[in-house]
RNA sequence: GCGGAUGUUGUGUAAUGGUAGCAUAACAGCUUGUGGCGCUGUUGGAGUGGGUUCGAUUCCCACCUUCCGCCCCA
């Protein structure tokens, strides 16, 4: 029988450079989440397949959620499935963590698995930051999310996007006002109407409600934010103070009253960074107030944002490889039959934080190799440097080469 | 899951019902104290399975992959 090596349908191995700027952009991530007091948390992987169920689909539309998990059984028979997102973990937390703090700020970057059809951007196992404050009611925890969010892509280059916002309350209130019974499928529809035009999704809103009804309701879909505050819509003063907040921090977002997100999940503020040019999704989240909680009988008030690396890189390629990625090694030691000295100067180069590989082989292969792995400098060590007791070093880009001591090679490696 | 397209060394490609060619990359040598260029050589290929045929990479069928829509995105 032939073996067969591929990879699995949608999934993958990810190789230098790639891995690079996927380590980049997980170290970018990680940094901001934590300079916005966010703490690190892992999970596991594998949870009861019972734990995933999602919180508020009736019963007979489960199947067709079920079938986007991957779903495994241990020896003992368990039903188990692998995690598809990282937030229905927070509620096993709060159970079994009854103590904890408030507000929590935690964040969590890792793998996450969805058994459902795969496209550009979009992979079967996949890479997910995510950052979320539970046990914080207020706009600003909101607010904070958008601001993390946007720091984020600033860094990483990515700066075309702008932020669309709406609120899951006034969807529902404009929707209950025009009195159509349908919300779900309404709501399902109305998420389109930037992606595939209005006329359409008109169209289509037919089999849930009247001309009239449709009429009506998109003309309310296209007035001011100011509108609904005024004719008291609930959701709509939640949604202006976050705006504010977010002003405060320096950010402008856009109301969009047909931005929907995900059902049953979201209960007020709803926000996603969205590329106009591609009218796609690179970071998105919301309020989910009903979720965390649900196991001890409480609400827990939660928000938080989520991208992948995978969707990043499918879409901001461009943007991303301008990232600057740190050369490793960045010092390649040619020991011309050295071992001692040259072992002896890598523990020091280490210990000074410089990252450096021993080669015995010929210079001119040596070089070769620095110059393929981009390795910014290479030294040269043999008799002649010992004597001296000097090294030689050569910067790649210039071809340059300078003898220094000790101290200087250091000092010039350590910039 | 449904529909459409796709598939030739790692990558990009060419021709062909009868020995699969080119470029590039990789590896080795020219070159055990100096890289990018060059020269020489080596490795490696028809997605998988079936059918038609004396013979299939080529024609047919199925499956698979990848891509594009749909669905979904808790």
């Amino acid at each position: 029988m032939k073996l067969d090596i591929s990879t699995v349908k949608g999934f993958q191995d990810y190789l230098p450079p790639e891995s690079l700027i996927r380590d980049k952009i997980k170290k970018i991530a990680e940094k901001h989440y934590k300079l916005y007091g966010f703490l690190p948390v892992e999970t596991p992987i594998i949870e009861f397949d019972e734990l995933m169920k999602p919180d508020a689909l009736p019963n007979e539309e489960e199947d067709e959620a079920v079938r986007d998990r991957f779903k495994l059984q241990d020896r003992g028979g368990r039903n188990l499935g692998l995690r598809y997102e990282f937030t229905f973990q927070l509620a096993r937390i709060f159970k079994e963590n009854q103590n904890i703090k408030l507000p929590f700020k935690r964040f969590q970057i890792g793998n996450n698995f969805r058994d459902e059809p795969i496209r550009a951007g979009r992979t079967r196992q996949f890479t997910q930051c995510d950052a979320d404050i539970v046990g914080d009611s207020s706009v600003n925890a909101d607010a904070e999310c958008i601001s993390l969010s946007s720091d984020i892509l600033k860094e990483l280059q990515i700066k075309n996007f702008e932020i669309q916002v709406n609120n899951r309350k006034l969807l529902n209130a404009i929707i209950e006002s025009v009195e159509i019974q349908e919300i779900k499928q309404v709501l399902k529809e109305l998420d389109k109407i930037e992606k595939i035009g209005s006329d359409i999704v008109k169209s289509n809103l037919k089999k849930y409600a009247s001309s009239n009804q449709i009429v009506t309701l998109f003309k309310l879909v296209e007035k001011p934010l100011e509108f609904f505050k005024e004719n008291a819509f609930d959701g709509a003063e939640e949604l202006d103070l976050f705006i504010k907040k977010c002003s405060l921090y320096g950010i402008e977002t856009k109301f969009s009253p047909s931005l929907v997100r995900g059902f049953g999940y979201y209960t007020g503020n709803i926000f996603e960074f969205i590329l106009p040019d591609k009218k796609t999704t690179i970071v998105a989240g919301g309020r989910y107030d009903k979720s965390v909680g649900k196991f001890i009988n409480r609400e827990l008030p939660a928000v938080g944002i989520s991208f992948s690396i995978e969707a990043l890189m499918g879409l901001c390629m461009n943007e991303l490889s301008s990232l600057e990625i740190e050369p490793i090694p960045k010092v390649l030691i040619i020991s011309f039959n050295q071992d001692e000295e040259s072992i002896k100067l890598s523990k020091k180069l280490r210990n000074n934080n410089i990252a450096c590989s021993i080669t015995e082989g010929q210079p001119s292969k040596a070089l070769d190799f620095a110059n393929h792995q981009k390795i910014p400098f290479v030294l040269f060590l043999g008799e002649e440097e010992l004597e001296k007791q000097k090294f030689k070093i050569k910067e790649m880009s210039t071809g340059l080469e300078s003898f220094l001591a000790e101290k200087q090679l250091l000092a010039k490696l350590k910039k």
